[in-house]
DNA sequence: ATATGAATTAATCAATTGATTTAATTATTT
DNA sequence: AAATAATTAAATCAATTGATTAATTCATAT
């Protein structure tokens, strides 16, 4: 009967260390030594650093998108009320794991068929959601001519982007870590306002 | 009397592996082979990986702020110029140089101090700026009550962020690399005109 | 209790790493 | 042309790497 706390010692570890500094920053024995076991049950449970990686790589693409999966495609929700809890969750998101979103575009930019063959969220994941329909029926309705992707892209852009740049936004700004975080929590309240004034919903 | 050539071609040969795959991930071997050379050179010229690492770390910031610094501080252009200028030029470095932005971030949040401690780009950067105070006028010509620095959040969050994320919106949205590129090159108008909404400016 | 297989450990492997040394070659100065 | 300095190459260093081995402990079922 297998008690797989060892197993799960050995990944959360390995997702801590992979997610802080990539695949060639760290060394086996490091992940051995946070987990508390021996080295050698790292390969006698996940065969080789690389296999141990990828089971990390996929579940961290998975952990990213958990929560949007629920929101998109609920057909009993406003558009309005969608952009409200997108924006919310992933400032959440990023804020709680901020390693995680880098990691993840770090890895998919060097190799990007990762996400094809191996990772579990469907091509069009995005695309053929609810979610999206909503918006393109607004987009019509005000005679906006574009891409609903354009609207997603600056929801994830406005919302992420400031919270992985914040060490260069701070220097830039000359501001402390309290006032910066003010800013963020801000945006929780701002980022929807701009996206709706871009649909041009009325409220 | 040095002819740098041989010291050019290591610096062009590590500012490309490092900034593809980050300092853990590229061998001293692997930049001697790139530049042409043997590897005992590398270390003639430049001590140790880590010196050569910084250097070009350095200069990567560097060149991330580089056509900045001509435009921010430039009192006769408008705010609505400028705004055009900085998303376009900045989209030009990113498509350009999608790495460097990537390599850049990732250092910087695994290590902020190295920003204030030996780079050249001075604190206040951004918050001194004229560009900065002519946001900061429009703003209260409008009686918008929020921080300048979320401006410019917003303008650098829409024009990195999609292309960075490029491998992600691809798949999500299904979309092919030429189709992608189109939806790119439309943000170059787009995202200024989404700016000077946020900032109510009428042209 | 004993047998069986899973879990764990310590020791060690070959390969690779950044770095150094020593010698040879090339360029510059005298 | 001789002397001196700068540059390049080949060989090799000790340390570290991911991985494996063989022996031991533990848990469970009979």
């Amino acid at each position: 009967m297998e008690h797989d706390s060892t197993e799960l010692k050995i990944k959360e570890a390995a997702r801590k260390l992979f997610q802080e500094k990539g695949f060639e920053g760290v060394r086996t024995r490091e992940i051995a030594e946070m987990a508390g076991i021996n080295s050698a049950l790292l390969h006698y449970y996940f065969r080789s650093k690389e296999k141990l990686f990828r089971i990390i790589m996929n579940e961290s693409i998975q952990e990213m998108f958990a929560f949007l999966q629920q929101i998109i495609n609920e057909p009993s929700t406003s558009l309005s009320h969608k952009i409200d809890e997108i924006v919310n969750g992933y400032l959440n998101v990023v804020l709680a794991t901020p390693n995680l979103v880098l990691f993840v575009l770090n890895e998919l930019y060097a190799n990007p068929k990762l996400l094809i063959k191996e990772s579990k969220i469907p091509s069009k994941f995005l695309s053929d959601s609810y979610f999206s329909r909503q918006i393109m029926e607004q987009l019509e309705a005000q005679s906006i001519a574009i891409s609903p992707l354009h609207i997603v892209m600056n929801m994830i852009s406005l919302t992420v982007m400031p919270v992985i740049a914040a060490p260069l936004a701070k220097h830039l700004y000359n501001i402390e870590d309290d006032n910066f975080r003010q800013l963020i929590e801000q945006r929780r309240t701002l980022i929807p306002l701009w996206i709706k004034e871009m649909l041009q919903i009325e409220e």
